[in-house]
DNA sequence: TTGTAAGCGTTATCAC
DNA sequence: GTGATAACGCTTACAA
């Protein structure tokens, strides 16, 4: 078996009690000892069991990452990667560990996520997704369980700390650019119609349109999966139509991998024929042909801060509740051009 | 505080025994009894603290999985989100839980893993690596700790149970479908020198060469990461060759992108001017112009497997030490042409 | 500054 | 079949 806090106590020749506030360094013990019990620690090669910590503190010290179902292809998104990025270094700044919850279908998540928090194996919980009437982030709220979420929640949205890029200005703004342009006749392709990133990213879209006092064709918005196929399909459906869109807002870089991809199948040039502004400036934007125009969300940076304003809500109980910004900017490369 | 063993063994008027017998569905317990007990529960809104379970039982029921650092951009490779579904896939059908080693540089990820093993909070570790003079592998191994390896083991091969692919037979049977169609020159770019993944694949192309009774050309071999840059890099140098390979073996769907990104750049076709034949089959590979042949490794059996074979393992200690072999196919698709 | 002892929620070993 | 009760390894009042 392994080395116990008696086993160094009795080595020692202290209670365990004083091995135990060694360990947290408690000031109220003298250095001597201090120094005399890590040298038996060293010894011994202890090592704390946080399992039995887990049971007598009532912390886990550990945080449970929701991710959307890995049946959902959409999980292969490099956003998820470099999300999980951000998330380890806050984690490991607080010596935390992460625990996932994943599966191939919703009931398997939910029944992984009931069993790290009831089970008491998490102190708190990063939600990857956001999206409509979501069953997990309902089941958290009744517990009063500390959550955050990275996007923006469906509902509630005062009463849950989250960490969002303002997607209803970015989509606005990259809109914008595309007017500047000279285009009028902009396609947006949108992820899944009930992803809060798909809804706000559209109200930009439709807001900076009508401030441009153009009309929102409805034909022109299609919603497809965020992979390289949904790209595929949604590029398919906009030229199709009679009067094809001259630019495309993408909201997914891997989308925009499809679109490209079709369009090169299609003998279309971009940006020539038409112009790409893509969203999250993941790896494949600057590796494409054209290189893509895209938006950079700081994927990383809503990972870190998920982490810690999570620490934030569990140590403090009466921690406000927050909405974080995470800055987006446009990239520009060359994707996109003059429309004449 | 929530609802424990002891109120539920209170309301139901027995012992708390009793009720962990009931949990356990020990056949000593009357139907009735359980029956009673198991309302009781259902009442009460009981759940099992698992951390009491894991302190009492010595089994954590959860299993810690090893990724690279995530400095590394290799980490982004579609590979360990496929390899996760499999995973995650296999811990779901045993109810376990699982937990991450991650971070920013080696020494965090060794730390994190010494964390979990010593801190008791996974019973088993899968690799999902495996390179040359790993220091998680040897900590591991020194401690006698369950863990499985996703690839070949650097060295021990016969001491740990691994999941692997046949890569030599793999590679093999990829040049030599390039050798079929008429390539003598033939490049080879691989992943990182390191990886035993590398090392087995390079293998398998010098083992076809020489036995067509070609030179091994030191040259036409480069090393470069997983990624898409990785590929960018390695077609530069071997472009710049005075007498260029007309076909190539790229070690990852990743780098053949890159690859294909950089050919057209300098408007060089493939496959008329050049073939390739990639690995993995990842989502990339039907989706590039040309479409990637490519070698379909099954990534998510690899993990799937892992932990089958690690549970194996814990269960019983005596279970002898495995190598499985994913079969592999290559999947033929536009980037291969034959050669005059 | 240190020691004693109770308790965290289970499982497991005895009894009966 | 079921009930006491002692672990499991730690933290944390409370004493001293």
């Amino acid at each position: 078996m392994a080395v116990t806090i008696k086993d160094v106590a009795k080595a020692a020749k202290v209670a365990p009690s004083t091995v135990s506030r060694v360990i947290s360094d408690s000031p109220r013990i003298s250095d001597q000892t201090k120094k005399r019990v890590r040298q038996v620690m060293k010894e011994l090669g202890y090592h704390p069991n946080y399992i039995a910590r887990s049971l007598a503190s009532n912390k886990a010290n550990v945080f449970g990452l929701v991710f959307p179902r890995s049946g959902n292809l959409a999980f292969q998104n490099p956003f998820y990667s470099e999300v999980l990025r951000g998330i380890t270094q806050g984690v490991n700044e607080i010596k935390h560990g992460i625990q996932l919850a994943a599966g191939s279908n919703k009931d398997e998540i939910y029944n992984n996520v009931v069993q790290m928090v009831q089970g008491r194996r998490v102190d708190g919980i990063v939600m990857l997704y956001s999206q409509q009437k979501d069953k997990i982030t309902n089941y958290l709220q009744g517990l009063n369980f500390p959550f955050v979420i990275i996007g923006k929640p469906f509902e509630n949205e005062g009463k849950i700390t989250h960490i969002d890029n303002d997607n209803i200005s970015a989509a606005k703004e990259g809109t914008e650019y595309l007017l500047n342009l000279g285009h009028e006749k902009i396609g947006f392709i949108g992820g899944n119609k009930n992803l809060m990133v798909t809804i706000d990213r559209l109200a930009g879209y439709k807001e900076a349109m009508e401030e441009a006092g153009l009309p929102v064709n409805e034909d022109y918005i299609v919603y497809e999966e965020f992979l390289i196929s949904g790209g595929k399909h949604g590029i398919e459906q906009l030229m199709n139509l009679p009067e094809p869109p001259t630019a495309l807002l993408v909201t997914d870089d891997l989308m925009s991998l499809g679109v490209l991809t079709t369009l090169r199948e299609k003998k279309m040039q971009v940006p020539e024929d038409l112009s790409i502004l893509s969203f999250n400036n993941s790896m494949f934007a600057e590796l494409t042909d054209p290189a893509l125009t895209s938006i950079d969300i700081n994927i990383p940076e809503l990972g870190y801060q998920a982490v810690t304003n999570l620490m934030a809500i569990i140590n403090n109980p009466k921690e406000p509740v927050k909405r974080v910004i995470i800055p987006h900017t446009l990239i520009k490369r060359r994707s996109c051009k003059q429309n004449y």
